[in-house]
DNA sequence: TGCTTGACCGACG
DNA sequence: ACGTCGGCCAAGC
């Protein structure tokens, strides 16, 4: 298991609740340019027991990104909208719920 | 081995 | 508001 993971598992858990942040931001911010997609393995890779907050993460378009009609599609929504984040049709106002960072190296785990 | 597949993104037409 | 393309690269087969 790359021990990028853990850094963006470490990004993931500082999105505070009523936020998201985008695959690519999480990337950027863990020290991974361009590479949104690490973003999505590791998150779909990540233990249980880790519990992180990955209804919180959503594509740059501001839409969930697990296909329409899935299980785990429905909770994202769901418990996004238990925190107060609000859809307008299928998307989220980035300009309003996009988590804004303090510091773009964050500490690892 | 090599090829395909993603919880993606930004640029461009 | 599309649709396409290239960049990216770990996993899975």
């Amino acid at each position: 298991m790359p021990e990028a993971y853990a850094r963006i598992w470490a990004v993931v858990r500082r999105i505070p609740p009523g936020r998201v942040a985008t695959y690519g931001q999480i990337a950027s911010a863990a020290g991974f340019p361009k590479r949104p997609r690490l973003t999505g393995q590791a998150l779909a890779h990540a233990p249980d027991h880790l519990d992180l907050p990955w209804h919180r993460v959503v594509n740059a378009q501001g839409r969930i990104a697990l296909p329409d009609g899935s299980d785990a599609g429905r909770q994202q929504r769901r418990r996004l909208q238990a925190e107060g984040v609000q859809f307008e049709g299928p998307r989220i106002d980035l300009a309003r719920y996009r988590w804004q960072m303090r510091s773009p190296a964050p500490v690892i785990d």
